[in-house]
DNA sequence: CTTATTATTGAGAGCGCTCTCATCCTTTTT
DNA sequence: AAAAAGGATGAGAGCGCTCTCAATAATAAG
C-alpha cells in the first residue's frame, strides 16, 4: 500500500511522507583505482593506464585489468581525476539576468540544445548558471569563478553594460561570448549577422516595391536591437528612401509588446513592417487583423527568428531563420579550442541567416516590382 | 581593425581567424590556500577555517586572512575540495532520449527554470545531460556515472521502458523522478496529478452539459497519456457515461498531432474535446475551424500546461495549469533532502493542478447544466 | 656473451583542500 | 598559586587520481 501525498500548488512546504517501510540500504563499492590494482594483482599505476587507453600495457594484463573493471563496475573518480589534470571537462553556460525572456522565447532553449550537443559530442559536460535575479548573481559569481570546476565559460550577452558578462569575459577562465557584446574590444564571441540579416528582409520588402516600411525594434538596450535597427535603416538608405523616425517602434521580443507597438505605428499606415522577432511580428498582426486590415494587402510582414509560432497563424510569417543549433555546437568547438590553445588573440565568428519566404510578406502574390529600385 | 569571418550557415567548417595580433598573455596567479597563509603569515589551516566560516579563528587572524583573500581575489579549487569532502554541490538532470519535443515544448524549459532556481537558492551548480540520440547515451552514461562528480541526479521520465531512467534510479546515486517512471516501486519520484487534472478538466465539461465528450491523448507509450486518460474515463463513468472508443483519438504531444487527431475525431461529433496538451488542442481547433465549425458552440475545448500559445489563438484555451516552476523548485529540495539524509526510503510527491477557465470550453457563455449530472 | 634498446611495470611525489589531533597560550576555577 | 578548562593555531594524514622517473624484464644488436 502507498501513502500519496497530494500537495497543493498553492501550499508552502511539501510533506515528504515514506511510502516504503525502512530497508537495506544499498552499499555500493565506491571501489577505487588503488582497489582494481589489488583485485588484478598489479599496481594502481597500470590501472590507470587501462583506464586512460595508454598503449604501454601488455595485452594480457590489460584484458584481466578489464575484465576485473567490468566486473565491478568501477567508475574513475572525476574530483580526484580533475585535481590531478587540473582539467575538468566541463564547461559553464551563463545566461544572465539581462538576458530575460529566457524560457518564454523558444530562442534559449534552442541554443542550448545545440550547446549540449556540441558538449555531448565532445565529451564535455554542460552546467548551466540561469542567474534568475541579482541576489541569484552574487551567489552564482563565485562558484563560477572557482578554479578546478570549469574548464570554460559561455556567455550569453544580455544588455551591453552586464556587469557579470563584462567581468567573466574578461576573467582568466577560457571564455566565448555568445552575441556581441556591448565592448566587443579583445572578447573572443560568437554571433549571428544581425545587420546583414535585416537588410535582407528590408531589402526584400523594398524589392516587393513596398515603400513606406516600419520596423518594430527589440528593447533598445541590446546590441540585436542596434545591429537589426542598423540593417533596416542602411536597406532603406541604398534605396534612397529617409529614415522616418514615425516609422519606428520600440518593443521588447515580446508578443503583447509587438501588439503595443504596431498600434503606435498603426496611424502612420506604413505598406509593411520589419519586426525585429517572430513574437513581435505576431503580436503586431494580431493589431493589425483587429483593426480590420489585411495582412499582407494592407500591411506586409516580416519577421525574425522562425520559431514555430510563425507557421500556426492564420498568415504564415514570413522571416529571418537563426542556425541555431549550428551556432551553439560552433560555439562549444571554438570554447574547447580556446581551451585547448589559449585565449589569445581574440576571435570571431559571424554566422550568415536565412530568409523564409511565406505568406505575411505578400512576395508570393504582389510582387510589384522584383528588381528593387 | 578587425577580420571578421562570414560564414555560411551551410559551410562545413568554420575558419577561424585572429582579429587581434598576438598579445601579452594574461597571467593570473592561481593562488592556492598555501600561498594565501603564506601571505598572511598564518598556516593552511587557518585560512580554511575562515574560507569556511568555522567559528574558532580570533577577529584579528579572520581580518588579515580576509584581506589578502580580497586582495588576491582567491577562490577555492572546487576539484581539491571536492576530493577533500566527498561532495561536489552539484546535481545532474538528465533528459533522456525518450523525451522528445524537450525544446519545442515549452514545458521543459520552465521545468529547467524551475530546477535551476532551485539550485541557486540551495547553493548547487546543475549540470544539463541532454540526450539527443542513442549514440549520446552511451557517451553520456558513464560520465554521470562517475563518482565524485554529482551529489545527485534528477532523472525526467520518458517512455516507461527507457533504460536509462531504470537503470540510474536504481543505482547507488541520489536520485528523483521527474514524472511517474513505469514501474515506480522503490523510486522515489515527484508528479503532477494528471488523473486528478483530467478527471477535473472531463468533469467540468460535463459539469457544463456535455455528454459526448472525446479526448485527443498523448503517445501511448508514457505514463502521462495513461494518466490523463484514465482521469478521463474515470469522469465520464462517474457521470454513468459510458466510454466510446470512436471518441478516442491518439496524438503526439504535437500541434500537428492534434490537428490530425482531430480530423479522425471530427465525424464522430463530439460535443466536446479534452485535449492532452495545449499543442495538441490548439492544433485540433484549427482542425475545427478548417471544418466551418465554431468554438466553443459547435465543439467546446479543454486542453493540458497552460503555454503561453494558449492565450494567443482566437478563441483563448480554457486548460489544466502545472505548477511548473515550483515542480522545479519541490524537485531539487527533495533530491537534496535525499543527498543528505538518504534514499531510503523510496517517497514520492504528488502536486496538484489548477482547472483555468477560458473562453474554449462555453463555460462563460453556455453553462447548460452547472450541477452537473 | 656483453651491451644497447625497448616494452612493461612499480614507486612515489604531487594536485589543493579538509579535518582530526596535538600543542600552546590564555582565562577561569578552587 | 596551582590546576583545570577553553580558545586559537599548527601539524599532518588523507581524498583518488595522474604522471614522471626508475627498475626490471625481454629482445635486439654488436
Amino acid at each position: 500500500m502507498m501513502i500519496v501525498i497530494h500537495e497543493s500548488a498553492l501550499t508552502e512546504e511539501p510533506l515528504l511522507i515514506n511510502f516504503f517501510p525502512s530497508d537495506e540500504t544499498q552499499f555500493m563499492p565506491e571501489l577505487t583505482l588503488e582497489d582494481i590494482a589489488k583485485l588484478v594483482g598489479v599496481h594502481r599505476s597500470t590501472v590507470s593506464r587501462v583506464v586512460n587507453g595508454a598503449s604501454n600495457v601488455s595485452p594480457e594484463v590489460r584484458k584481466r585489468v578489464l575484465k576485473v573493471i567490468n566486473d565491478t563496475g568501477y567508475h574513475p573518480n572525476a574530483a580526484a581525476r580533475s585535481l590531478a589534470t587540473q582539467r575538468s571537462w566541463m564547461i559553464g553556460l551563463v545566461l544572465p539576468h539581462s538576458v530575460s525572456s529566457f524560457f518564454t522565447d523558444p530562442y534559449f532553449p534552442q541554443l542550448t540544445q545545440g550547446i549540449a550537443y556540441g558538449c555531448n559530442s565532445h565529451d564535455f559536460t554542460l552546467s548551466l548558471f540561469l542567474v534568475g535575479n541579482k541576489e541569484d548573481e552574487a551567489k552564482i559569481t563565485p562558484r563560477i569563478s572557482r578554479r578546478g570546476m570549469l574548464d570554460g565559460l559561455l556567455i550569453q550577452t544580455g544588455s551591453p553594460e552586464d556587469r557579470l558578462v563584462q567581468r567573466l569575459a574578461k576573467s582568466s577562465i577560457p571564455s566565448v561570448v555568445l552575441g556581441r557584446p556591448g565592448s566587443p574590444e579583445g572578447i573572443t564571441y560568437i554571433d549571428v549577422d544581425n545587420v546583414q540579416a535585416a537588410f535582407n528582409a528590408t531589402r526584400h520588402l523594398l524589392d516587393i516595391g513596398y515603400r513606406r516600411i516600419a520596423t518594430i525594434t527589440g528593447s533598445h538596450d541590446s546590441t540585436v536591437t542596434a545591429d537589426r535597427l542598423e540593417g533596416y535603416t542602411k536597406a532603406l538608405s541604398t534605396a534612397g528612401i529617409s529614415v522616418d523616425e514615425a516609422l519606428i517602434s520600440e518593443g521588447a521580443f515580446t508578443e503583447i509588446s509587438g501588439y503595443n507597438a504596431m498600434h503606435k505605428l498603426i496611424e502612420a499606415r506604413p505598406q509593411a513592417v520589419f519586426a525585429a522577432s517572430d513574437s513581435m511580428a505576431v503580436g503586431a498582426m494580431r493589431a493589425v487583423q483587429e483593426a480590420g486590415l489585411c495582412i499582407p494587402e494592407d500591411i506586409a510582414f516580416i519577421g525574425f527568428d522562425d520559431v514555430p509560432l510563425a507557421t500556426l497563424t492564420k498568415i504564415q510569417l514570413s522571416t529571418i531563420r537563426q542556425p541555431i543549433l549550428k551556432f551553439g555546437i560552433k560555439a562549444v568547438e571554438l570554447l574547447i579550442d580556446i581551451i585547448e590553445n589559449g585565449q589569445k588573440p581574440a576571435r570571431r565568428i559571424i554566422m550568415d541567416t536565412e530568409l523564409i519566404i511565406r505568406d505575411s510578406c505578400g512576395a508570393r502574390n504582389v510582387r510589384v516590382n522584383q528588381d528593387g529600385m
